[in-house]
DNA sequence: CTGAAAGCGCTTACAG
DNA sequence: CTGAAAGCGCTTACAG
């Protein structure tokens, strides 16, 4: 027993593509008709039907974002940031998990096409411009974000990883450790890949220094858990290295946890025994014993600005494509080796 | 240029109505033929219409998950989990954030009406079981997960926050605290309501203790970062009390993380100062300094749980309503002064 | 400013 | 097992 326009327009007394138009505030209805028909919509209590406008229009009034796992907090503030964009513009999100997976992304990429969405956004996992460049051909706006898609140019928000790699690194090379040891995300992507040249580009000046790399499989597969305890594994590993390194860098948010995890299962005090830092901060960092030094990447703006950018080209799809780089920034703590006030000790 | 079933249908030769039946796998296609067709989609590369089919059955291909704000890591864990049986189902996940404000949940669960969703999942801010009719007059099924709705019988599943925040005040209390502070969330919903309760029941066999309660507006307007702020602003005026409390309870996970900050701002110390437990625990906080005591609930079960109820009704949208009771679960830390082992000292 | 009518791309009852 | 045809509820070019 759903209300439709038909039922509308008996109530007003109009044709259908009156109050079509008088509910869409389109120009060519009288206003006072246009009232009449609001009112009629409102007693009846008329709910709409997407799927029949969306038929109609050939889009949807809603966006795709598709990241990893919103379970990550970074990805939550990407997702709270998006939505917020999304719901002024009047669209609904639709929210999907890759697991980090180049399969589940492309399906993904793929029902967005199905769903003619408006628009979408995504934290790609690979490096594959082949589904944005369908999604493109479809009509359909797409902004990466966080990383970087090779071979097309695309509306993205980009972070400098790989500068924000080389301050980490070499704050920790300025508490005079020579061997460090690295926890990497998969370098598969580029937000990787960069993460490891700003490691190599911190100690290229420092011709005493070393790293010791380890790189997990696929990150995010089987669950920010099992990140963790990537990140717990790892470390322990490399502190039972018979010439263990003196430092951690570790290239996420989880990974820099579960370290300070298993550093801690391993009877190891951080800075005093192995000193800690990481990539991606956390509103928590600040509480955790021992306080963690990372790079911050501006996570909310990041959200914000791509979907600005795709609203933007929503608007405007002529528009050339445009990229918009944001720095991180280092926050020194204690868990490098600082003092509470944040100085080299 | 979109692909139709009548593309495919000459291509394969046959007609738009044994395309349909051959694609969606029903009987009464030979299997001759449904391969010969299922070639031919493949071969043009045909895409699908999911705002066609969903106009036509009367039913999209997705569901809604209605939360107060992805970013507090309580609700992305039930994001995750929801969308994961989401996605086994072949169904998308609409995601909307009401920042626990009654108009926005309105809004949004009539979205769901609009979007022929096949169910909704809601953690509800408001006690109005009026949407959650309205939803199912529309033949939208409804899940209740985290809270109650009074007023209607939903299928639902709960966590006895009474008894868990009796819990954690007990323990409180036997670690000799007379005064208690409560910083509690909102209790215009039953969450809040019932934890409420459960500090009164945990004091009711001692008649010398006393509680000093402080409750924040409604909590995640403003975003997680208000309810850090909030949780810190309330904790300082606790302990600018002429007559302060010796430990604190705070209602939620972001709150208590928030009290922590304003403790240690405070110069206080914790436990020694002050103890502090909270409710809902996080992964990292262990990794506090102090390690937090908080009585846990079962998040990623509760999503998981409140999405499989979903889908049982979708099956059988004639069974009775059913609710599952969880329960949430003490862990003991530091924080409240227990020793590192765990122990009251 | 307003209406009649076509059509978006599917699914399904009906007929064979 | 297969097809012709109606219809889901909108929007929009066209005509007046």
């Amino acid at each position: 027993v759903r209300l439709t326009y038909a039922d509308i327009g008996r109530h007003a007394g109009v044709s259908t593509a009156t109050v079509s138009r008088a509910l869409a505030n389109k120009e060519g209805v009288s206003a006072e008709v246009a009232e009449r028909v609001r009112l009629s919509a409102q007693a009846l209590g008329y709910r709409g039907n997407n799927a029949a406008r969306a038929l109609r229009r050939r889009q949807a009034d809603a966006i795709g974002l598709v990241i990893s796992d919103v379970e990550n907090p970074f990805f939550a503030t990407i997702a709270r940031a998006v939505q917020r964009v999304a719901a002024q513009h009047g669209h609904a999100m639709l929210l999907c998990n890759t697991d980090e997976s180049a399969g589940n992304e492309r399906l993904y990429l793929h029902m967005m096409l199905g769903e003619s969405v408006a628009g979408v956004i995504t934290v790609p996992s690979l490096d594959d411009p082949a589904p944005f460049v369908e999604l493109r051909d479809a009509g359909i706006p797409a902004v990466i974000a966080d990383r970087v898609v090779r071979g097309g140019s695309f509306d993205s928000v980009l972070v400098d990883h790989r500068a924000g790699a080389r301050e980490v690194v070499e704050h920790l090379v300025s508490h005079g450790h020579e061997h460090l040891g690295v926890i990497m995300i998969n370098t598969a992507e580029t937000g990787g890949r960069e993460r490891m040249l700003g490691c190599r580009d911190a100690i290229e000046a420092h011709p005493g220094v070393r790293l010791t790399v380890r790189e997990g499989p696929t990150v995010q597969a089987g669950g920010v858990a099992h990140t963790w305890e990537l990140g717990e594994r790892l470390a322990r590993e490399l502190m039972d290295l018979p010439d263990r390194p003196t430092a951690l860098f570790c290239a996420n948010n989880l990974l820099c946890l579960g370290a300070l995890r298993g550093l801690r299962a391993a009877g190891l005090r951080v800075p005093e025994d192995v000193a800690l830092a990481g990539f991606d901060d956390e509103p928590f960092f600040d509480l955790i014993d021992p306080p963690l030094t990372a790079a911050a990447q501006p996570v909310e703006e990041i959200g914000r600005m791509a979907a600005e950018l795709l609203y933007a080209r929503i608007a405007d799809p002529g528009r050339v494509a445009r990229s918009v780089v944001v720095p991180a920034q280092l926050r020194v703590r204690a868990s490098c080796g600082c003092s509470a006030e944040g100085r080299v000790t």
